[in-house]
RNA sequence: GGGCGUAUAACUCAGCGGUAGAGUGCUACCUUCACACGGUAGAAGUCCCAGGUUCGAAUCCUGGUACGCCCACCA
């Protein structure tokens, strides 16, 4: 029998047992094995990633389950994959070209793309290999890539259905443009930020000469793209002018005073100016009314042709010089501060324009009311539930999707044009001939996929779809997802959406979102603030199991986690505690001690058999129930206080001088422990397993504790007896000479002679002795008072030191003065209580039992209090 | 303009109808043969404020205050 080390090595643990449960393919999938299936899929991390916080929690979380499911008896299956992440790669690889001096148009497409793919090779090992590192249990023979070929099918399945169906469309429309990235956006990648900025007051002549109105606009080089202004049908100042003509007083051109409802009077003047081309509103009123678009900002964030003197500027150089001549003209007749919101990449950061492009869309308000049912029927369960509320509103009032972007890195749309007759083929491979006139000149669409159209496809296409395979019909729908609240839309919805459209059913019964790890201030974790915690480093200094254990115990549903170094030494403390407490039992074993030996129970085992019996049930509630705190927590002080602080101190005598039987009784606590923390700390408790608990196993038994099965139907925990109340008076006992001693000054390691009134302790004298450290205990039946005691009230009887001499009366008598205060401040309550006829009317039953009782016990210790205190 | 969340010990957070909790920190003591990454004892809280419901509220309701987040086309 190897010896343990004196305290926990997390470096050796971490570095060995990954490899060893690879090898014995714990993590693989049992699809033959006749178990009852549960899988998740991982939200499959960025190849551009590195791993962060939030993956170090959401990758936790995954596994505590995927262990803990593996060990109730499921085929669990945790699915692991990458995303290809479309923009946040390309642009990895394009600053790359950039520190080259190059720029991705001085490649071709071909080229750009394999470059991409040979970034992709390069990179994608690193986060996988940290996954490794988190041990993260996950069946690596089902990896996948979102840009994989299967997945292809998968998407260009969707696209060319959904097209045949109507539901994805392509069309001229106005969408929001990153000009830095050269893409079109979706609606979700669109942050706002209040801009202080201006309202400028324009004069528009009217052309007959008739006098003119005054538009408000904070966009002032759109006016050069006006074919109209707006004003309100009922508002009365303007009724005169609509339908009349205005001078532009740039351009000269003439345009209409029109009206819609849309123009809220009470804002600025009440009149708009329209520019169809270059604002959502304006182009809805433009469709209404049926006036002409002109552009006149183009895609490259500059002044177009249409634009005449400013053509090819910046639009913010335009802005100005075009305020300028305003004024030069004297029809600028105010300038108002006003702060609005600005429109911004949430990639890039750069300003987007509202641009008019042929872009594809999909329509999805059928699939959003199927996942609003599936919410609502509970079909899908949210913890925290308070996320319905977000995915009410926002699947209630959706938009139709764009979902073209004009990358290179992505999935191609599956999209042909004819170039002889410009007919359209959507097809899942390239036609060899145009179906229309046979010309064989097709161009396929040089758009990709908006990377989360794949990503929606996910908890099926990972299994295969669109084919039937075995994996698709066992693993889906998935047992639950977690992730964050952050991707609810991006991501939660559209899988919801998606699952329900293509498979008909949820594509996960719950959902789980994940907190979000802070720092320990409670600021949020960002590379400017340089706050930023990093689990690797973390998993370096503190191991593993501690970064793991830190994230579970503070993982409650709903609240953000702050993460600390006091945080974690407190759970790397916690690793050592278990890791010595086995050394313990481990020094102390004898070959014949085995899980197979029944054990032999007395009253300490009965209780401990107990705790253990109560805790882990409360575990496997919790775990059951995402509350990942609450289970982490218990474990914690089932190990600390339960049996490191109470039990182990009891059975002293057993584990270094009982029977076998006697020694088994505390190797088998020792092992539901480690299987109980097993998904928690896997490194940790794997270790242990091995050091004490290889060779005394069961026969048949798995000899990977991560193989082994979840505690609670252990037989040692069904076994009852002996009197509940015991232990924990003990426990005061044991407490109060301790606190005696303290509070009389005398040396801890002083033997003194003790007493104690309560007869049921008997057994526990020689415990009392050595934990305490007294001469002995004498049990004598009523009074302990005496001159030379120290005495102080225990449960209904009382404890007293011997202590001629060095007795502090003033300490006794003020700590029991303070405890008759606090005794009386209770019973004052509880007697409020009792004493309410309405209170015996109206509460439940047992409640006031519990309350006569408690009172009866507080009653019975005050009258101790009170004899002692003479 | 809507919606959501959070306010509990010095700090970070649990608890969410029936006697105020944890971790860290703090004070004092202890190197007792698993562990100083340890042990023992202890101090520390108008549970944000104001109303209400209830026999009973930190916990439920209403209103307020302070932070934080999300959504929204007001030029």
């Amino acid at each position: 029998m190897r010896e343990m080390d004196k305290a926990f090595d997390f470096r050796t643990a971490q570095a060995r047992w990954y490899a060893v449960w690879e090898e014995a393919k714990v993590f693989e999938a049992k699809p033959d094995s006749g178990k009852q299936p549960w899988s998740i899929v991982i939200p499959p991390p960025n190849i551009t990633g590195n791993l962060h916080m939030g993956h170090a929690l959401v990758n936790t979380l995954h596994d505590i389950l995927t262990r803990f499911k593996r060990a109730q008896g499921f085929d669990a299956l945790w699915v692991p994959g990458t995303d290809h992440a479309g923009i946040a790669t390309q642009m990895m690889v394009e600053r790359q070209l950039k520190a080259e001096g190059k720029t991705r148009h001085d490649l071709t497409r071909a080229e750009f793309e394999a470059r991409i793919w040979a970034w992709k090779e390069q990179n994608q090992g690193a986060i996988e290999h940290q996954l490794k590192r988190m041990g993260a249990g996950v069946d690596w023979s089902r990896n996948r890539f979102t840009l994989d070929p299967a997945l292809n099918r998968a998407v260009r399945h969707v696209f060319v259905e959904a097209y045949k169906q109507g539901r994805i469309y392509r069309g001229p429309r106005m969408i929001q443009w990153d000009p830095a990235l050269q893409t079109a956006l979706s609606d979700l990648e669109v942050k706002h930020e209040e801009r202080r900025g201006k309202l400028w007051h324009l004069r528009y002549p009217l052309a007959d000469g008739s006098g003119g109105i005054v538009v408000a606009t904070t966009r002032p080089e759109t006016m050069l793209g006006d074919t109209a202004v707006a004003v309100h049908p009922d508002d009365a100042r303007y009724t005169a002018v609509v339908g009349k003509l205005l001078d532009h007083p740039i351009t000269g051109r003439q345009i209409p005073v029109v009206a819609d409802s849309f123009v809220d009077p009470e804002f600025g003047t009440g009149c708009v100016k329209l520019t169809p081309a270059h604002d959502p509103n304006d182009f809805a009123a433009g469709q209404r009314l049926k006036l002409p678009s002109l552009t006149v900002i183009g895609f490259d964030a500059k002044m177009t042709a249409d634009a005449g003197k400013y053509a090819g500027l910046d639009r913010f150089e335009a802005r100005k010089r075009i305020v300028a001549d305003l004024e030069e003209l004297g029809v600028l007749v105010k300038v108002e501060d006003h702060t609005s919101k600005v429109a911004l990449s949430d990639r890039s950061g750069a300003v987007l324009e509202p641009l008019v492009s042929d872009q594809w869309f999909m329509d999805v308000k059928e699939a959003a009311a199927k996942a609003l049912e599936a919410v609502r029927s509970g079909a899908i369960q949210f913890t925290p539930e308070h996320h319905v509320a977000v995915w009410e509103h926002w699947l209630t009032n959706i938009q139709d999707w764009c979902i073209s972007r004009q990358l290179v890195w992505g999935h191609r749309i599956p999209a042909w044009t004819c170039g002889a007759c410009s007919h359209l083929h959507v097809e899942m491979e390239a036609p060899a001939a145009c179906a229309k006139c046979g010309s064989t000149e097709l161009t396929q669409d040089p758009d990709t996929l908006d990377t989360w159209f794949s990503s929606a496809l996910w908890p099926f296409s990972a299994f295969g779809w669109p084919d039937a395979t075995p994996d698709l019909k066992r693993y889906y729908p998935t047992s639950v997802l977690i992730t964050g609240y952050d991707i609810l839309f991006f991501w939660v919805a559209r899988m919801a959406m998606a699952g329900l459209t293509w498979m008909g059913e949820v594509p996960f019964r719950k959902v789980y979102f994940n907190s979000l790890v802070r720092d320990a201030s409670g600021q949020k974790m960002s590379k400017t603030k340089g706050n930023v915690i990093d689990p690797l480093e973390v998993m370096d200094e503190y191991g593993t199991d501690a970064l793991r254990f830190s994230l579970a115990i503070m993982a409650a549903p709903g609240t953000d986690i702050a993460m600390s170094p006091a945080r974690l030494e407190a759970s790397r403390n916690f690793c050592n505690k278990l890791w010595n407490a086995a050394r313990f039992v481990q020094m102390n074993l004898t070959d014949e001690v085995t899980l197979a030996l029944e054990p032999a129970f007395g009253e300490a085992e009965f209780w401990m058999a107990g705790r253990l019996r109560s805790e882990l049930g409360a575990v496997t509630e919790a775990l059951e129930a995402f509350r990942f705190h609450d289970a982490a927590d218990r474990l914690y002080h089932l190990v600390y206080d339960d049996f490191c602080g109470t039990y182990i101190e009891l059975a002293k005598v057993q584990l270094t001088s009982g029977t076998a039987a006697q020694k088994a009784a505390i190797l088998h606590f020792l092992d539901l422990l480690l299987r109980a923390l097993h998904p928690f700390v896997p490194f940790l408790t794997e270790e242990i397993h091995e050091a004490v608990l290889a060779g005394r196993l069961k026969a048949g038994e798995p000899a990977l504790l991560a193989e082994r099965a979840w505690p609670l139907g252990d037989p040692v925990l069904a076994r009852e007896g002996g009197d509940p109340a015991l232990i924990p008076q003990f426990q005061e006992a044991l407490s109060t000479f301790l606190r005696l001693k303290a509070e009389n000054g005398v040396d801890p390691a002083k033997r003194v002679a003790a007493l104690c009134s309560l007869r049921a302790l008997e057994p526990f004298a020689e415990a009392l002795k050595a934990i305490a450290r007294l001469e002995g205990v004498s049990f004598v039946d009523g009074d302990l008072s005496a001159p030379s005691r120290a005495v102080a009230v225990v449960g209904r009887g009382a404890v007293a030191l011997e202590l001629a001499g060095l007795k502090d009366p003033a300490a006794e008598k003020a700590k029991l003065e303070k405890e008759r205060e606090k005794l009386e401040k209770e019973l004052a309550a509880l007697r409020g209580r009792l004493d309410n006829p309405r209170y015996l009317e109206k509460a439940p039953a047992d409640e006031v039992e519990k309350a006569k009782a408690l009172a009866e016990e507080k009653t019975a210790r005050l009258a101790q209090v009170v004899a002692l205190l003479g």
